[in-house]
DNA sequence: GAGCATGGTGTATATTGTACACCAAGAAAA
DNA sequence: TTTTCTTGGTGTACAATATACACCATGCTC
């Protein structure tokens, strides 16, 4: 039995990515925040998906809670990427208004965990009846306005993403369980930011034998159907070579 | 100025390693705890360096402020590792014992954040005139009996620390300014737990363009005397090629 | 059946990884 | 002063991987 009663100075912050075949989004959230002396309430419109944790919960735990209230869904990659105690979420001197906001005792949080999710757009959609929560691409957020840390914590986010794509195959999450090739370079395209070249892309991914080609393939596409693919991470786990050039 | 109120929930502990050109170590503690209810005082041989965040610091400041207490240097090698809530630092049923002591409101840590420093052991030495702090090898930690959840935070560390060491050159902050190969090689497989062929090592060391040759050579020891080597950050950041083999 | 859009393939060259063995220099001991 | 000991330092052949680059195939639409 979880026990609702919050810690008050400690809260989980999630930046939850998908993949629309296009670009990167994320999800964000419009809040109401009512401040508790005066009454008032404040719209925000673009934060990240946060909540304090409970007394009796574990970071993993509240991340996961965060996550099923947004999406319904409660298999999504989680995972942390750092905490943040209030000094080093002072990025730009707009923040430094939510700084003296909760240095005045409207929100009294101290440290922050930030959790980066990954999520299969297509499997989300349809769970997603509540109009207060939506996707955004990544490249707009430069010019968006967010309240608190939230743009810090973004862009530490999609650091640490960017750093953890290249070394784990963790882009998969982004995918439906059934894709394709183009669909694949276009995610890694997107993830990084750069471009590859089709045929040395495709022949990296036939030696990732964790990729496995299907017997299906695209129909209903006014071109060529491509053939569809599966990340089995059994056979990842199984084959992995654990060597990640710096020195070895 | 810096108000000395301590957070009481949030805690930074620092994983502390050390190379002695034979192996690794850890810096660990010896700890007396008060307990305020009863007013016994518990003496803990093996803990980390840790304590609680005070109101107005940010994490890195704290850890810092822990490690210049523990070894008088302030520009210590020093990064985050993850955070941790109380359920997730049960790993054995002996710390079981622990998360009874802080759920009994003997310590009421709710979350702890890890950090891992790399020091110098040669620069450090000297400053340690407190008993109370000590070496030890990495490898005698199994058998060791740790404190609250140390032993689970230690492992974490070290974790991370073989991670990062592939990727980024941070094992330097474990040796001198200036180094042998032989030294550096010792490191690293003292820190991976593997061993490489001389020949080839230093052929990757030599495209290292950041690991520089230094007119100096070793003196004073009963064989050929090797030529020192020097890190240089500059260089390291001039030249990195950001290509860390996963998919690209 | 022509046009269009995307799917899918191969080869030559450069770079990097890997396996492997011997001489060199200096100090200490005989 | 010679020998021995210990560590320092080097090169080559072969395998694997990375990179640059251009064309035909398939299935739909008009």
């Amino acid at each position: 039995m979880i026990s609702h009663k919050i810690v008050p100075n400690i809260s989980v912050d999630c930046v939850v990515f998908g993949f629309d075949f296009e670009k990167l989004n994320v999800l964000l959230v419009k809040r109401e925040m009512v401040d508790e002396k005066s009454g008032k309430v404040l719209i925000l419109d673009h934060t990240l998906a946060g909540y304090h944790i409970f007394e009796d919960e574990d970071l993993d735990s509240a991340a996961t809670r965060i996550l099923k209230g947004l999406t319904g869904l409660d298999n999504i990659f989680l995972e942390q990427f750092g905490a943040f105690g209030q000094l080093d979420r002072v990025s730009s001197p707009k923040d430094k208004m939510w700084l003296d906001y909760i240095n005045q005792g409207f929100a009294d949080r101290v440290v922050t965990v930030g959790y980066l999710a990954l999520i299969d757009n297509t499997k989300v959609t349809l769970t997603l009846k509540d109009r207060d929560v939506s996707w955004f691409p990544v490249s707009m957020i430069t010019d968006m306005e967010m309240a608190f840390d939230h743009k810090f914590l973004f862009y530490k986010a999609l650091e640490a993403l960017q750093r953890k794509v290249k070394v784990e195959p963790i882009a998969f999450e982004l995918l439906p369980d059934y894709f394709t090739l183009s669909q694949l370079q276009k995610l890694y395209e997107a993830l990084l930011g750069t471009s590859f070249d089709k045929r040395n892309f495709r022949k990296k991914v036939a030696q990732m034998h964790y990729v496995i080609p299907l017997k299906k393939k695209q129909q209903g596409v006014p071109h060529k159907p491509a053939q569809y693919y599966l990340f089995s991470r059994e056979v990842y786990e199984k084959t992995r070579k654990g060597r990640i050039s710096f020195i070895i």
